[in-house]
DNA sequence: CGGGGCCTTGAACGTCGTCAAGCGATGTGG
DNA sequence: CCACATCGCTTGACGACGTTCAAGGCCCCG
């Protein structure tokens, strides 16, 4: 199956062919999604994994009074739920965002690929703690950044993890989220993201219309927003 | 080595006896670390693990003009940097809050135990999925709750982790934060996390005074502040 | 005795949320 | 084919939650 992109961006720790191959191997079938179908609803028993090869994902958390948390998206090659192989349930839902198309592999098989091969677990779990250190720049960005920061700081994020796997180039990604959700995502209300957007286009930093975003000017982006990339470990 | 409360509260899953015997032979020596002193600084590279025995140590990341975001607080079992194995770099720092003792394992003895046993691996990749989960509850946290909400929150939390190694009973707990910490925390300012301690006081929900947190009222202030403990996976 | 943390409180301010209204695009059923 | 509902976007007015600034308190320690 289809797990080249997770390969390509993962490229350490470097594999065998034989441990690649185990790895390919290791997926049964392909799952496709509608536009903000459910894939994984929280709380409930989970016996696979899933990668994603099409298509956007998002994770979430509802709370009370209709307020919703997105706590991350997922970019083809990305898992979106290899933490269930070791928690075995999750205490989020995840859906589709776009069209989606998958392939799985069954915690067995997960389990199989972890006696097989140190370097393979090394693998799957770096790109659990990848995800992770996603999170924690997500708490970083909310806990410390104003709105208009926020917002740009999930742009950068976003472009350099589509570009990665050859689907933005020249500063232009598709993003197709509304505003809503884009306040879901920052912990803004989508009135106020407009508001943000319409300031980051004046001030020549970055454009955002009917889902595709267009970084203006990148380095004063990245500096205005304070990305640095080094917690996606790109290395 | 004393890694005993690390394998009292991770119960799944279940280890034989000779897989505990090697996971507590693979701790090298013990490291001593004074209150506020650092552990790992970010960006170095990192080469072991260390598992808390005593005291509490937070994992934190400065960001601009001298704002700073507490990412997790580790009690006595809890391992601080197990994530550094698969990532072999940190992009945050951890230090010690108070007196702290640790044990030591070193990265070469953590792939020995996941070539070892498949399950030893679920075990330690779990614990690290854990942390995740809590990172992803703070997002919750500081994503969509008040002000009050959050400092109950994180009171309920640490509760119930404190509790569950013998460091807490009856409701009450030692937390020695400063309420500069508790803000850095919850990503409020010292001003308004004093403010909001007064307020949790006056409505009878909890009081925290020299690091010792009160709780008045256990149910209210669960359901205040939207406390569910599924996310901490006790099971 | 002086200095420095940490805590506490008040007053003024500002960022962001809430409420409300109107717009355009899309889709559906009468 | 048009009426009408829905959804997402946009903007304005207002209000509130939390920040900033400032001052004074306590306590520990040099």
């Amino acid at each position: 199956m289809d797990a080249h992109l997770f390969l390509k961006t993962h490229r350490t720790p470097v594999l065998s062919e034989e441990e690649r191959t185990a790895f390919i191997g290791s997926f049964v079938r392909t799952l496709d999604f509608g536009p903000r179908e459910m894939m994984v609803r929280e709380g409930v028993p989970v016996t696979q994994c899933t990668l994603v090869t099409k298509g956007l994902v998002q994770r979430f958390k509802d709370a009370r009074d209709g307020k919703r948390q997105i706590l991350a998206l997922h970019v083809p090659g990305d898992f979106v739920d290899l933490h269930s192989y070791p928690l075995k349930r999750l205490e989020h839902s995840v859906s589709a965002l776009t069209q989606v198309a998958a392939i799985v592999m069954p915690h067995p098989q997960v389990r199989a690929l972890t006696k097989l091969s140190a370097t393979l677990t090394e693998l799957m779990w770096r790109s659990t703690m990848i995800d992770a250190a996603i999170n924690r720049e997500w708490l970083l960005n909310i806990g410390t950044r104003d709105a208009a920061q926020r917002i740009g700081h999930l742009f950068c994020e976003m472009y350099i993890r589509l570009e990665r796997v050859g689907l933005a180039t020249d500063h232009v990604l598709a993003l197709p989220l509304t505003q809503t959700d884009l306040g879901d995502a920052t912990a803004l209300t989508a009135v106020h993201v407009n508001r943000m957007l319409r300031q980051l286009r004046e001030d020549g930093l970055a454009d955002f219309k009917a889902g595709v975003v267009t970084i203006l000017d990148w380095e004063r982006l990245r500096r205005f927003a304070e990305f640095d990339p080094g917690y996606l470990f790109l290395e």
